[in-house]
DNA sequence: CTGTTAGCGCGTTCAG
DNA sequence: CTGAACGCGCTAACAG
């Protein structure tokens, strides 16, 4: 921060706001002088202050992603999204500030008063529950925001989310084309959007390729390893001809193998198995867990765009759909 | 960033000098105006601008966490590191600016011009490489930065990293309780800082507990599941006798799995496999992988705790080397 | 086409 | 104990 614009202006022998305009491009110039300027701020390594720009602008170009159940050894999921946020927001020229609603919380702020305290032009929401009291803020906030993985819509909050209910019906439709007749449903905690959403495409599905749906067949984990397990169990002890299961994640379908082999039930011989997400772990189990593929890098660079659009040519926030993935392997 | 300092001071009856004063705990303030001034500035919902407090204090409390390497499906190393960096900064009162260094190559800048144009107080590095153009600059930069596994010190730069040396050290004192004698070594890639280290604690492990080294048995993956699969079976066609196998990486040894089961290698029985890292996927894969444990979240924890200490007490910085942990599973 | 004048919102001398 | 004045680095009117 040391050479700043009167450096430059000096030693080009012009004034500061010559220096401001040739740099950033202004018509009304001379081309030999901003040449001139232009020479004199590289010869200098002249970087313009982010922050006093940002002071007068009144525009940051940084952006927040703001993250829920930001934790050690949490969802992986976010790393992949956040990538994809990172990367797109990069070539549009924004920064990426890192919020996690913890550290707000424990501020007691609000997050969107967070935000606008550090001068952020919009914000990327991740993980955050249906039941989060945060919610009620990203809608009726003004501060431009998209949500990912939970349909929140108005005037300045967009979504981008897999189509969980077509994910879901890619599963129950590979089950039914296996041979499955009896399919189960273990779906994830509630709270979360994309469960009611699976859960949808699920009964659509069973309604349309087996015919009779009973929802007895469906049980809930919480999305974790043990929930799938413990679920598994459930549905199996209450509906024992159940020939087909469908998990809302790939952690919980995992659980459920655990299960199987620990039973002695056969996979995919006496129990076909789908999944949910793809996680890394699908390809590496054995034996290797069929499953619908989330396209997170790309939901991270959607949510980016439509932010930066919002942002720049006052688009309206919409709600985006990205389309999973059948990834047969071998549980199904 | 509607109502400003001004506003609150008109409405607390003070000037704009005693709102500054009485907000960031100054001792010249009367008390009884204080606290009128902390409840105008509440019931305004007041919140000072960071902005403008950065361009004043010539400090911005935003720390730069640059990325080399920071792609999709990419290192889910880094996941943890980042969440133990931003957890601890966050507790300090920092904020985290997402940096990558292709952002700033394809803007044809130093990243400390990167970072000093944003008026980031400092940077944590990750993923960078021995043989990286930007390792001269962080070392020899002045702006205050903790490199994460690379072990460059300098007048403004420190470093954490794991205790590679001992890490090697436990696998091959491990791999030999279990009886093996013919001990090989699949390493990372060279230019990693930690290949050398893995490298150097393998050898003096070797000498000390087996007696004879024999360098022949090391050969070269270069972190990646392929990598392994093909270092292994080099290794055991240049000395089919190796009965115990060290990876550098966790990925690799699941690619050594992979090979083992092809050519019908029973593990541990008729090769015992170590690897490092600790990943996700160590647990899950059949048989369940013995490996090496990095305290992934600990070192973003401790880099952000000396970078902060580094700003906040001018301390010098130093190098920290955390320690690892033998997991023992069904590999070895 | 260029320079002068005003702030952006805040912290900090330095007088009172 | 309090306030007026100044400046952080930059852009944006408004002249000339």
């Amino acid at each position: 921060m040391r050479v700043t614009i009167r450096d430059v202006a000096r030693a080009a022998g012009v004034s500061v706001t010559t220096v401001s305009r040739a740099l950033n491009g202004a018509q009304d110039v001379g081309e030999e002088t901003r040449q001139r300027v232009i020479e004199v701020a590289k010869q200098l390594n002249y970087r313009p202050s982010h922050v006093a720009r940002s002071l007068v602008l009144r525009k940051s170009q940084n952006i927040g992603l703001l993250v829920s159940d930001f934790r050690k050894g949490g969802h992986h999921f976010l790393y992949d999204v956040l990538v994809g946020v990172h990367d797109t927001l990069a070539e549009y020229g924004y920064d990426v500030t890192l919020v996690s609603t913890d550290t707000a919380r424990q501020q007691l702020v609000s997050y969107v008063d967070f935000c606008r305290a550090r001068g952020l032009d919009g914000v990327i929401v991740m993980g955050i529950r249906l039941d989060d009291p945060y919610v009620e803020e990203v809608v009726e906030s003004t501060l431009p925001s998209v949500v990912i993985d939970l349909p929140l819509l108005s005037r300045h909050c967009g979504y981008v989310m897999t189509d969980n209910v077509n994910g879901a019906r890619y599963a129950v439709r590979h089950l039914v084309s296996r041979g499955c007749r009896r399919i189960g449903f273990v779906n994830g905690a509630a709270h979360a959007a994309v469960s009611r959403e699976r859960l949808r495409g699920f009964e659509e599905a069973v309604r349309q390729y087996v015919g009779v749906y009973d929802d007895r067949l469906v049980v809930y984990g919480d999305f974790t390893l043990e929930g799938g397990q413990r679920a598994l169990a459930e549905l199996l002890a209450r509906a024992p001809e159940v020939d087909g299961v469908f998990f809302a994640s790939d952690l919980m379908a995992i659980g459920g193998l655990q299960h199987c082999r620990a039973a002695g039930i056969r996979v995919p011989e006496d129990l076909a198995v789908v999944g949910f997400d793809d996680i890394d772990l699908a390809r590496f189990v054995t034996p290797a867990l069929t499953t619908i593929a989330q396209p997170r890098y790309e939901m991270g660079c959607e949510a980016a765009k439509m932010l930066v659009h919002m942002l720049q040519k006052g688009e309206m926030p919409s709600g985006t759909l990205l389309p999973p993935q059948l990834v047969v392997r071998e549980t199904a």
